[in-house]
DNA sequence: ACAATAATCCGAAACGTTTCGGTATTTGTT
DNA sequence: AACAAATACCGAAACGTTTCGGATTATTGT
C-alpha cells in the first residue's frame, strides 16, 4: 500500500521526482534515481493504475466483447481459441483485457459507448457478434477504437480480421468438384453471420464455374447449431437421394450432417460426401475423420489485438483488414461418388 | 466525456448534490433528482469508474489469473468452460474480470501481490496453477482474497471449490471392478496436480475395499498430456497383457490410452475397459464413446466467482470450501473383461 | 412566536498519479 | 568575471469521483 509520497518522505525528495525518478525520465540524478529505486524497492511499492490512468487518460485495457459467451461456445472452441490469440497480443503489447459479456438482454439497458466508457477501455475487440446487432452501428459512429472478428465492418475507428471465406468454400466445394460430385448441397449457417454469406458466395461461384446450376433448394438454414443442422440435414436426405456430397458453413453443423446421414443409414463417405469448416477440434476425433477448411483461430485473435494496439498507438492510419489464409484439410468424409 | 462536474453546471446545483442524486443518497429532493437525472441523460452521462475506484479504494474487479492460458487448453475444454461460469456469477454480482495470464517467466519479473495490486483488484480466481507454484504461497501471505480452483489450498482469505476426486475415482474404480476386472492399471497426471494425488488415493482405497493389492508398478505418470499418455501407454501395456482396465485421471490422457490401445490392435472394450475423467466435449466423440466421471465445470467456475465476491462484500466469515458432486457417466469403453 | 428538528444543499478535502512551469545550483564560454 | 546554458529538483494543479461536516431554509411542536 505503498504511495509515490511515502517513497518521497522516506527518501527526503519531492513526488515529483520520484515519478520522474520511477518512470525513467532525464531530469533526475544517477544518485537520486539509485536512491529512489532502492526505497522504493524496501517500501515494496507498486503503481496504483487507476490513479495513473485517471490523470493520463489512458487506461492501457482493451475490451473483449463476446456476445453469449457461454456453455454452448465449448464445442467449437472457436472463441477460446480467438481468445488466446489475443490475450498473447494484448500481454506483448502491455494492455490489460477486461471481459464483457453481454447477451441481448443487457445490451437493451446498455449501450456501447456507455459499456465502453464506464470501464474506461481504449479500444475494443468484438466477436461472435451477429451482422443485425445494434451494437455495430453504434460502433462505427463511436470514436473507440474497434476490431472485430469474423465480421466485415469498417469505419474511422474500426477494423476487421477474418479469413478469406469466399475462397474457403470455393476450394471445399472444387474439392468435391474434382472428386466427381455434382448435386452438392450446402448447410449454411443463419443468414445474420457474415461469413454465411460469403461462403455461400464461394459456394456458388466455384458450382458455376463447373457449370452446375445452382438450386435454391439446395441450401439450407442450419443456424450454426448442430442439432438444427442434423434436423434439416435429415429431413433434407430423405427427400434428395441423388444428393452425394453436403459442404457445410462449419465443422459443427457437418457433425449434426453425419449424424443424421448415419440415421438414414447412408455411409460416410462412400455414400454421401462431407466437407466442412473451421478445423474445430472435434473435426479429428469423429469418425471417419471430417474433412474441412482450416483456419487459424489463434492467429486471428493474435493479429486482432494487434490491429487494434497499433490503432491505439499509431495516428498515422493503420491497416484496417486482415485476411488471413484457410486451406483445405483432406480427411476421411470425402470420397468420389458411388 | 461529460462529467459530473458538466452535469452540476448544466443543473445548477454543486457537484455533491449531482453524486448523491446519482447514487440514490436521501438528502436530495425528488424536483433536483429529477432534474439531475434529465440532464445527466442528456449529456450522456456515464460515470468514469476509475475515478471512483480511486477514491473508494474498491475496484469492483477481480482478476482471473489462468496458469498457460494457451492453446494447449483447447482440446479439453476446461478452462473455457469453468471461465464461463466464472464470468457469468461476476456478472451477476457487478463485478469485472480481468484476464491474467501468466507463465513461468512471466512470474519471475512480477510477484503476485505486485501483479494484483498494479491492477488493483479486490480478489483473484486462479485456475490451472501447480501444486508447486510459487504463486501459491504468495498468495497464502497476501490478504488478497482469492479462490482456487481444483487445488486445495486454505487460509485466511483463501478458498477453493473442486469436486470429489476422492469419491469420483472410488466410482469409476468400482464400475470397473464390478464389470469383474481385477488389474486396472491407473495412467495418473503429474505429481505436482492436486488432483493427481486425490484420484489416486480414491483408486487405492477402492481397490484395497475390494481386496485387490495395489501395485506401484501399475500407475503410470502420464502428465496429462494425451500423447505423453499414448507412448507410456503404449510401452506399458506392451509388457502387461493381463491388464484389462485402466482408469484414466483425465479424459485427455484417456484418449491417448485409447490410441496405444488401437495401436497394438487391442479392441476397445473387449480387449480394454478404459473410464477417463473430467467429461470433456470430444469424450463423446470418440468411438467407442468413453466412459467418464462427469464433473460440472461451468459450475465450479460459477461458485468460484460466487465464494470470492462472497468474500469480498461480507465481513463475516464465508464458506471457504465448496465440493461439487461428480457422477459415472457410462459409455461404450468399459465392457466385462473376456 | 420560538426553538427544535428535519429537509436540502454545498465546500472542500481526499484518492495516487502525472506534468507544467518554475527555481536554484552548477557548469561552460568568452 | 559575467553571462548563458545545462542540470537537478520541486510546488501545485489536474484527472473525476465520493464523502464529511457544515450551512441554509422549511417544517413542526408547543
Amino acid at each position: 500500500m505503498a504511495t509515490i509520497k511515502d517513497i518521497a518522505k522516506e527518501a527526503g525528495v519531492s513526488v515529483t521526482t520520484v515519478s520522474r525518478a520511477l518512470n525513467g525520465y532525464s531530469d533526475v540524478s544517477a544518485g537520486t534515481r539509485k536512491l529512489i529505486e532502492k526505497t522504493a524497492q524496501e517500501l515494496n511499492y507498486s503503481p496504483n493504475t487507476l490513479a495513473r490512468s485517471l490523470v493520463m487518460n489512458k487506461s492501457r485495457t482493451i475490451g473483449l466483447l463476446v456476445s453469449e459467451l457461454n456453455r454452448s461456445g465449448a464445442k467449437d472452441m472457436f472463441t477460446y481459441e480467438v481468445m488466446c490469440g489475443i490475450n498473447d497480443s494484448a500481454a506483448d503489447e502491455g494492455y490489460d483485457l477486461v471481459l464483457f459479456s453481454t447477451n441481448t438482454v443487457k445490451q437493451k439497458q446498455k449501450s456501447y459507448t456507455q459499456l465502453c466508457r464506464e470501464r474506461q477501455v481504449e479500444g475494443v475487440i468484438m466477436q461472435g457478434i451477429k451482422m443485425d446487432d445494434p451494437y455495430i452501428k453504434e460502433v462505427i459512429e463511436s470514436n473507440i477504437p474497434c476490431v472485430f472478428v469474423d465480421v466485415e465492418v469498417e469505419g474511422e475507428n474500426v477494423g476487421y480480421v477474418t479469413t478469406d471465406n469466399i475462397f474457403g468454400a470455393q476450394i471445399a466445394v472444387k474439392h468435391l468438384i474434382n472428386l466427381g460430385h455434382r448435386n452438392i448441397a450446402m448447410m449454411n449457417g443463419h443468414d445474420q453471420a457474415h461469413v454465411s454469406a460469403k461462403r455461400r458466395k464461394g459456394y456458388e461461384r466455384e458450382l458455376i464455374e463447373a457449370d452446375i446450376a445452382v438450386q435454391e433448394e439446395y441450401i439450407i438454414n442450419g443456424e450454426f447449431l448442430e442439432p438444427v443442422a442434423e434436423t434439416k440435414a435429415y429431413r433434407f436426405l430423405e427427400k434428395n437421394k441423388h444428393i452425394t456430397a453436403v459442404f457445410c458453413a462449419s465443422d459443427l453443423m457437418a457433425l449434426g450432417v453425419m449424424k443424421a446421414a448415419t440415421r438414414l443409414g447412408l455411409k460416410i463417405p462412400e455414400d454421401l460426401s462431407i466437407v466442412g469448416f473451421d478445423n474445430i477440434v472435434l473435426s479429428e476425433y469423429t469418425s471417419p475423420q471430417l474433412t474441412t477448411i482450416g483456419q487459424d483461430k489463434y492467429q486471428m485473435g493474435y493479429e486482432a489485438a494487434k490491429m487494434l494496439t497499433s490503432m491505439l498507438t499509431n495516428r498515422i492510419p493503420t491497416q484496417k483488414i486482415a485476411t488471413l489464409d484457410n486451406s483445405l484439410i483432406i480427411r476421411g468424409t470425402t470420397a468420389p461418388p458411388k
